[in-house]
DNA sequence: TTAGGGTTAG
């Protein structure tokens, strides 16, 4: 950058004699063009000796005007105190401007020691250097500095002090120098829009508020400027108080600050953050003169307010008028998208923000992240993590917390798309100082819905005895899910507990349905309905998580109580509301109702039935036996049906032994998910059922010569002692052989009463070396075995297995519920079973 | 002095 610029050619000028007299080579170091000219023209001088007092300034002025601040430090030096005061700030401005902040305040430095005394302009750079860096030790220094040079009642200075400690995040101390500012009467515009700023930018925005208020009231002949209004319009606009934010556009139209371009796009972005977007977009449109901040405030405000699609039209509009897209757009729309789970548009954009020659940045890349996670895109992930490597040098520059957040977002886009190990081991490369709540919580809420949910359990614990950072409401909702998966009702109370005592009021409402979840798939109804009478408020969540409860437990009436009821609270039932009705129904054998519901869902509540509904409804039917109708709803569905439909039939099929319909659906089924292990399974058990022996040995060698391996079943139980888990013909328990021989007794003695072994379920397991286990070696029953074993008489026995309990298995667990003292609590992949003295709440529903 | 980003429930 030139400072000075002469179009008269150096070499005519160099030409001609050097004089003696000073100006002229004030002149020619003007007229120089290059570096090197001004280094050979300073030591010419400097071995003439022809030093004028002037010059020094000029030398320093042409280095830095060649953009040489080591140059021009070193001239200073050499020079001083000759130079002036000015030349030393200009060095050290130039050092802020460039972001060298290290350097500026090592010129300051240099400058005190050589002599020169700073004066009122020196503070303010130096002081923003401070505060840019930030640091605290080095502002307050510097402050020390300002008090032992007489300038603590310099209004300029003290206001820059103001700026310092609120961006070193001390707000007390900008407070108390302002305050300071005040009692010596010397406050101005300034010093009230610096504390104003300092309370944003420290998130107290109410204060900001206050304070933007007190200016006129303590000096009327203070009148706000457009940098006022640009200071307090955000923390409206954070505190969603439209009214005052209104009442602040009202001024700015009366004082003819509205025309000031920075005011209309704070007013924008106010009204956008309020939700007020009819508003912003008169604001608008009523901007004489707009920039690519304005369009990305509308753009933003439309996309957060839930009206993505005039965000997209604003966008398009940018496109068309030329309007030059910046970062801010692009990541906009990308996050826009990201959010709406539409992983491949936002990929799509990306891609032309790549084209259009714009520069993704970290909030770019964090949007990125979060559509592959959208979409379960590991591909395009692990891209985005290659692009991360290679432009990380660049953002460790700024270091601001950038590179943290993209980290949390590889955690959590490893973990979505199903790579817990990368995500594990990303998260390890954060060292533990600096890891905040979000990478914890994305980790724990990794394992707890997409990998081993007792990782999730044991990482929230190892996160608690830190104690640093404290989990936060996103963190404790993650952790009771990973409770709600492995049914530990001991883990869930704790920390149900621990939410208690540490009050989360602020999202109690978040929680507090994940308490109700919690609690209804630990299979404590009557806490998860505890919890829920407890709430001060309540959503169509919370009403809809205590209905799944109760459906899951056969409940069917109290479910469809909790539906009348969310009605008459005003609550509007949606899809996913009809999905956990019909669920209910069908697990309680209501079949009419469920019927009644169905039909009713589009016509009185305007909910269009979706493929799931269909899939209930086949499921409800096929459950009752009505397969024919069940059948003849696939053909006149509106839409393909999807597994989930097919399941539903093939499993109806299996209850109700319908060899043919059976093999259509799974047909069907494997047409659309040729590895779907369960298929394979239930169909087997079809033909076992039908005593098609060859069948049941073709699909066993189909399943072989496919690779396609039966999932294995896995019962687990949360004992006295702690949890254990169970596979089947499982000896590896070290309480395996009494565990055998309980379970021996109880088959014979149940044998006694009436059990007889229903042989078909014997053939669940497809390879030749399980041929050989026996029923009552599945894992449901070994687990139940340990369980009475560990568990005092009349205690409760929980047991949770992965996949649907095995028909035998229920059978037998009905008749040893009549001989031993317990209620036997079972929960599969589809419901809860309550076993008491030798009945089953599912009634045959299962 | 203005605009953009990451984690949670039925």
């Amino acid at each position: 950058m030139l400072l000075f610029y002469c179009s008269r050619p150096f070499a005519q000028a160099h030409t001609r004699h050097l004089s003696t007299f000073s100006p002229s080579f004030a002149t020619l170091l003007q007229d120089c063009k290059s570096l090197s000219d001004v280094r050979r023209l300073h030591q010419q001088i400097l071995s003439r000796g022809l030093l004028h007092p002037h010059l020094p300034t000029h030398i320093v002025a042409a280095y830095l005007g060649f953009d040489s601040p080591s140059d021009a430090l070193a001239a200073l030096e050499r020079h001083a105190p000759t130079t002036a005061v000015f030349w030393w700030n200009a060095l050290i401005r130039y050092h802020v401007r460039h972001s060298n902040l290290n350097a500026a305040l090592s010129v300051f430095r240099r400058m005190v020691t050589h002599g020169t005394r700073p004066d009122h302009f020196t503070f303010p750079f130096v002081l923003k250097a401070c505060g840019e860096l930030p640091s605290f030790r080095r502002g307050s220094a510097v402050h020390a500095v300002v008090c032992s040079n007489g300038f603590e009642s310099n209004v300029f200075v003290c206001n820059a002090l103001v700026a310092m400690y609120a961006r070193c995040g001390v707000i007390e101390h900008a407070r108390q120098v302002f305050d300071e500012i005040l009692q010596r009467g010397i406050g101005d515009v300034v010093s009230w829009n610096s504390i104003v700023a300092a309370y944003v930018q420290s998130d107290e925005p109410r204060r900001a508020l206050d304070m933007f208020a007190g200016m006129t009231v303590s000096d009327r002949s203070l009148q706000p400027d457009a940098v006022s209004l640009v200071n307090v319009l955000p923390a409206c606009a954070s505190l969603g108080v439209s009214l005052q934010g209104k009442q602040v556009h009202g001024f700015a139209v009366r004082c003819g600050l509205f025309s000031d371009l920075f005011v209309g796009n704070a007013i924008i972005d106010m009204y956008a953050k309020c939700r007020m977007m009819d508003e912003a977009h008169r604001v608008f449109e009523c901007m004489e003169c707009k920039d690519v901040v304005s369009w990305n405030a509308m753009v933003t405000g439309y996309a957060q307010s839930g009206y993505f699609s005039d965000a997209l039209h604003l966008f398009e509009k940018m496109r068309g008028e030329n309007i030059r897209l910046n970062v801010v757009t692009w990541s906009a729309v990308i996050a826009g998208y990201a959010q709406r789970g539409l992983g491949l548009e936002a990929l799509d954009v990306f891609r032309q923000m790549q084209l259009s020659g714009s520069e993704p940045n970290a909030v770019t890349i964090i949007s990125v992240l979060s559509a592959c996670a959208a979409v379960g895109a590991l591909l395009q992930g692990k891209e985005t993590h290659g692009y991360v490597l290679r432009s990380l040098l660049n953002w460790n520059d700024n270091d601001n917390g950038d590179d943290l957040m993209v980290k949390n977002g590889l955690i959590d886009m490893y973990s979505k798309c199903r790579c817990a190990s990368a995500s594990r081991a990303m998260f390890d490369t954060v060292p533990l100082a600096e890891r905040n709540v979000v990478t914890w919580t994305v980790l724990i809420g990794g394992y707890a819905q997409h990998g081993d949910a007792n990782d999730a359990l044991e990482l929230f614990s190892q996160m608690l005895q830190d104690g640093n950072p404290k989990p936060n409401a996103f963190t404790i909702s993650c952790a009771l899910m990973a409770c709600a998966r492995l049914a530990s009702l001991h883990f869930g109370k704790q920390i149900h507990a621990y939410v208690i005592r540490n009050r989360y009021e602020a999202a109690m409402l978040f929680v507090a349905n994940c308490l109700i979840d919690m609690y209804s798939k630990c299979a404590d109804i009557d806490a998860a309905q505890t919890v829920f009478d407890r709430m001060p408020e309540r959503n169509s969540i919370s009403w809809t998580s205590l209905m799944t409860g109760y459906g899951m437990h056969g409940c069917g009436e109290n479910a469809l109580r909790m539906f009348d009821g969310m009605c008459e609270a005003g609550l509007v039932p949606d899809g996913i509301t009809f999905i956990v009705v019909l669920y209910a129904c069908s697990h309680s054998g209501m079949v009419d109702k469920g019927i009644g519901y169905f039909n009713s869902m589009g016509k009185d509540y305007g909910v269009a039935a979706a493929v799931e509904h269909y899939a209930c409804m086949v499921d409800l039917l096929g459950r009752a036996g009505r397969l024919d109708e069940a059948q003849e709803l696939i053909k006149i569905m509106p839409m393909k049906p999807s597994s989930v439909v097919w399941v539903a039939l093939l499993s109806a099929c299996r209850t109700h032994t319908n060899v043919e319909l059976g093999e259509y659906a799974a047909r069907q089924l494997l047409e659309l998910e040729s590895e779907n292990d369960g298929s394979y399974t239930l169909l087997s058990n079809i033909y076992a059922n039908a005593g098609r022996w060859r069948d049941v040995a073709r699909i066993r060698s189909l399943m072989k010569k496919t690779g396609i391996r039966k999932r294995p079943g896995c019962s687990w139980i949360q004992g006295s002692k702690g949890a254990a888990a169970f596979f089947v013909g499982d000896r590896s328990h070290p309480m395996s052989d009494q565990i055998y021989n309980v379970l021996a007794i109880l088959i014979q003695r149940i044998k006694v009463i009436g059990y007889v072994p229903e042989t078909s379920f014997a053939l669940h397991d497809v390879d030749d070396e399980e041929k050989g286990y026996l029923l009552s070696e599945h894992s449901e029953k070994l687990a139940l075995a340990f369980g009475i074993l560990t568990t005092p008489p009349g205690a409760p026995i929980r047991i949770t297995k992965n996949l649907r309990v095995c028909g035998d298995c229920h059978s037998a667990i009905t008749f040893i519920s009549k001989i031993v003292d317990h209620e036997i609590i079972l929960r599969d992949s589809s419901r809860f079973h309550h076993f008491k003295n030798g009945s089953c709440s599912c009634g045959g529903y299962w």
